[in-house]
DNA sequence: GGAAACTGACAACGCCTAATGTCAAATTAC
DNA sequence: GTAATTTGACATTAGGCGTTGTCAGTTTCC
């Protein structure tokens, strides 16, 4: 039992110019883009506390330090991969024509491009993430249902995903969310075998099908 | 070094009134449904040889008779449920009206049925099949892809999945697979929140959508 | 300059698992 | 009836992994 509090003055001086806090985050971050690279390669499953401490070039300490196990490190990898591709397809479609189709196509045409470019990222974000355990589940199902809301506020204003002959809006919208994965993941597993551009259009294509049926829809 | 031959009479005599090759398939059987127990309520990661020893009632010694490790016995798993979904699908769409919105319907609904009815089933063939190992991914693409192809004969026949704008047919059925399976992942992930005939019909209303948008796209 | 905190390399403990081996009891063939 | 095969319960081996602990060397604070 320690009396030492947490005001005392020996807790969490400056150590190589930088601060406790400052080297805990560096460190961090350091296992996170470690993470990337790991879960990327080895997938999930064959990723060890070792494995992810060599990458890092930190040892087992720190990894406890920031994270309590590697399904841990993992959640935390899963998200900073989803913020960096929705900032990313977020700024294709703000710079893109404001027009439906284009606006479409922008948003998954990064998305698309992101997947062939980074194929580790692909595996985490569209195949690791299965099956680890039921909290990284629900990471999942909220991510996609974030993603889903997202489409349905940026792009369903204006397709305009009608409800008829009793359909749900929101399972429309998860189906189109699920096409477009799962092309993906196709993709992946395939090696890319496809040109983008086709890949590309063949996905728009479902976007624009549903936008048409339900415009329809609504005039009816 | 053994110098009894396969011709020798004492090898695989009948026991319990069973010959050898009936002994060994059935205790095989009754490992692959406990696989599909186990693997369906605790996941692949978090079943043991043992824990799949205990549900079949048999010991480790018969389950490396008929299996290397468990993920082979994962694998047949898959393959065993895939073919039961299969059958089920294409009976009811047999049976059902020679229309193609119709057969849809049916095919559809027997799926999502299914997935509502055995939950373990549903986790084992929309969650737990990702992210085991390079060979589970590779079972994975290929029974997707074949079913992707039945789509395309039973379906796509008649719903004409066309070519236009630089599209890609097969990739416009993977897409569409793979907005049903989104679905039901998500359905199933969400405990089956909505009711089996809005997924259906929101399902189908994909399927009706681009079946239009290639009709269309076929007269112009 | 010296005490205290921090770092990094590595040891070590304990747990679990896959996979193989042992042996007595049950069953069958001759 | 008896020898050989089959079965089932259990032991054993070997190794990997997560996690915590140790300790000498480095940096900082006063």
């Amino acid at each position: 039992m320690t009396t030492r509090t947490s005001s005392s003055s020996s807790r969490g001086r400056a150590y190589g110019g930088r601060s406790l806090d400052e080297r805990r985050s560096k460190r961090r971050a350091q296992f996170v883009e470690a993470g990337i690279a790991v879960f990327g390669r080895d997938g999930f499953r064959a990723a060890t506390v070792k494995s992810l401490c060599r990458e890092a070039g930190l040892t087992e300490r720190y990894f406890y330090e920031s994270f309590a196990n590697s399904e841990a490190l993992f959640a935390e990898v899963y998200k900073t991969l989803v913020k960096r591709l929705e900032d990313d397809v977020v700024a294709a479609i703000d710079a893109a024509p404001a027009e439906p189709e284009a606006t479409a196509r922008a948003g998954l045409h990064v998305f698309f491009e992101t997947m062939y470019r980074q194929p580790g990222t692909a595996r985490i974000l569209l195949i690791e993430i299965f099956g680890i355990s039921g909290d990284i589940d629900r990471l999942y199902r909220e991510t996609t249902q974030n993603f889903t809301r997202m489409l349905q506020e940026l792009v369903g204003s204006i397709f305009a995903l009608g409800e008829g002959s009793g359909t749900d809006a929101r399972i429309l919208s998860t189906g189109l969310v699920g096409s477009t994965i799962h092309i993906a993941m196709y993709w992946t597993l395939n090696r890319y075998g496809d040109p983008l551009e086709v890949v590309v259009e063949s996905s728009l294509a479902l976007y624009v099908a549903m936008a048409r049926q339900s415009r329809e829809q609504d005039r009816a």
